[in-house]
DNA sequence: AGAACTCGAGTAATCGTTTACCTGGACGCT
DNA sequence: AGCGTCCAGGTAAACGATTACTCGAGTTCT
């Protein structure tokens, strides 16, 4: 492979000046730069991304960790995390955590090893993991959950849960219950806070038999949901706390032969492409995935300028999108 | 941040030993070696990538390059690529090229400057933007679409289109349409024969009106569905070449009126977790994308071990899964 | 006992860049 | 003319690991 020695050769002068000219300083001679850039092109040069990368102590690599590559909300967030980087000459290196505190761990030291610039993630269990992120003096943007001493992208949550699980109640539904995510993950918890918040309000009992939690990937929704309904006084709606767990909940019900909408009230968390084509169509709260990606990354670039900032927390807001499935009729 | 001359001082001993003791070398003295972990625990070290990969002439990184990160199909492709790599020690580099071929190339030109050790990626068209990898001696294996000169996992997907066909016309239907991809797209110019091979093979005329090319993302095949339609003579089925395009044809009958399985016969490529919720369930042809990623991991595996054999050709088979909606009823 | 051998651990070269520093020629000023 | 300034471009020192080579001590064999 052609290196920069080879470039200098070629061209009749000093890595140096191959160095400068392809770097774009101002100074070199216009002649000269053009023999370097024609000796490049004509051996293929591609620069040592490593030996760079030692000398200069820094890369232009930005590493996002999110917990679910499948999740069409992570994939949102990702579109948009790269296209902001991609404008300014980064690159983002993608892990999936699987919601598996030791893959995300050994991501991480794979981070910090690579010694990218910064790292956006979607933490996915205490701070303690990205502490050794700040230790090395690498920039941390939290997005979808907060992380201690770190920036945060978040959606206002647990405001959307309620306004949801409020939705429900106007529509006439009385017996609501939940289809929380894992507790102890925060969105899970906050979702599962807002619908109790929606119930306070309204005046309605807040009945703990009418929660079930399922892990946020996987098939848990589908057993959660049939043993809400199979006991006594079973809800006569559901707030679904992500699209995984709307599609096992979606199963359930139609093995019970509950029509949504008629039967059974549903909301789920995060707007998909294919919830308007279901019969009746989803209601959902559409979050801001792309919007909360671009923001995180905007923060993220902001401190690898300059990390001496206090954290901050950027909260966006979450949109209730009404469709059939829980109006009642 | 710590370097292994800090372990070193600390450890009393020479950078070559820490280097030894560290990379597991066996004939370093247990206690100094205990030490030099102790050292470098105590230090938070952790090696410095670029320079361990700039003195060992490789990394172990391998570079992905999938053309939609919001496709299913390729996200389960990554995930079948990152077990297997992870296995092994090698992290995977996820990049999304949009189907833009000059997104790709730019992410071509970061592989081989990053000297990744091999690229499993579905090229967006010709050949000619994977060249440059092989002029630099980084492998390569094409996943989903073929790419001359390379090993490549694909999908008999013209086969799997035949079968579908022929499956919709086991079921009475007669004007067979397709919504077909981008022609220059191989798998979509794939699936477009094997459907006229289904045609053939069962004396159907093949009339080129019944069928419409829209981009694999986006709403084309919204549109697509509404033109064939409105014809005269429309047809009375459809084959849809990906999931993508299935939300836009599904949401056209929708608006038209048409109920799947009754009014129009429906298969579409990909099986997606939502295909089964749909009233009625979508039939599709399900590729095993998992293992389409997993086993051009190991190819590529191979080959960065040992790059002289000729290009090999893997394929594997796709399966239709009969639900509702191509049952005539 | 002395030579040959073994082997663990240190010394220093090396990977391919970038860049601080140096050099020498051109130019301007007194 | 002589001196100072400026600046393009070359020389060589980093960056932080790995590893070929070297060295010295300990062991074995004659």
């Amino acid at each position: 492979m052609a290196t920069i020695n080879d470039v200098a050769t070629m061209a009749g002068v000093s890595t140096a000046t191959v160095s400068r000219a392809l770097n774009g300083v101002a100074s070199v001679d216009p002649e000269l730069c053009a023999r370097v850039v024609s000796a490049a092109k004509e051996l293929g040069y591609q620069p040592n991304g490593p030996a760079r990368n030692l000398r200069r102590q820094e890369t232009a690599v930005l590493g996002l960790i999110i917990s679910d590559v499948a999740n069409p909300f992570f994939t949102a967030i990702a579109r948009g995390v790269e296209d902001v980087a991609q404008a300014v000459g980064y690159s983002v290196v993608l892990c999936n955590t699987d919601e598996d505190a030791a893959k995300e761990r050994r991501y991480l030291d794979v981070a910090i090893q690579e010694r990218v610039a910064g790292v956006i993630m979607s933490p996915t269990d205490s701070a303690s993991n990205a502490d050794v992120l700040r230790e090395h003096g690498i920039p941390v943007v939290a997005v979808d959950r907060p992380l201690a001493g770190s920036d945060r992208v978040l959606v206002d949550t647990r405001m959307a849960a309620e306004q949801a699980t409020k939705h429900l109640l106007d529509q006439g539904y009385r017996r609501i219950g939940c289809v929380a995510g894992p507790s102890g993950v925060q969105t899970a918890d906050d979702r599962l806070a807002g619908y109790a918040d929606a119930l306070v309000a309204a005046g309605v009992e807040h009945e703990p038999r009418l929660v079930r939690h399922a892990e946020y990937r996987g098939a848990g929704a589908h057993g959660a949901t049939l043993a809400l309904r199979q006991q006594p006084d079973p809800p006569d709606a559901l707030l679904i706390a992500n699209s995984s767990l709307a599609i096992g909940a979606l199963e359930a019900c139609h093995e019970l032969g509950l029509r949504p909408g008629k039967d059974i009230g549903l909301v789920a968390f995060d707007d998909v492409p294919w919830a308007k084509l279901l019969d009746p169509p989803l209601t959902v709260v559409a979050q801001p995935a792309y919007d909360i990606g671009a923001v995180a990354t905007q923060l993220l670039l902001a401190r690898i300028g300059d990390n001496s900032k206090p954290p901050s927390t950027t909260t966006l807001n979450a949109t209730l999108i009404e469709r059939a499935s829980s109006r009642r009729g």
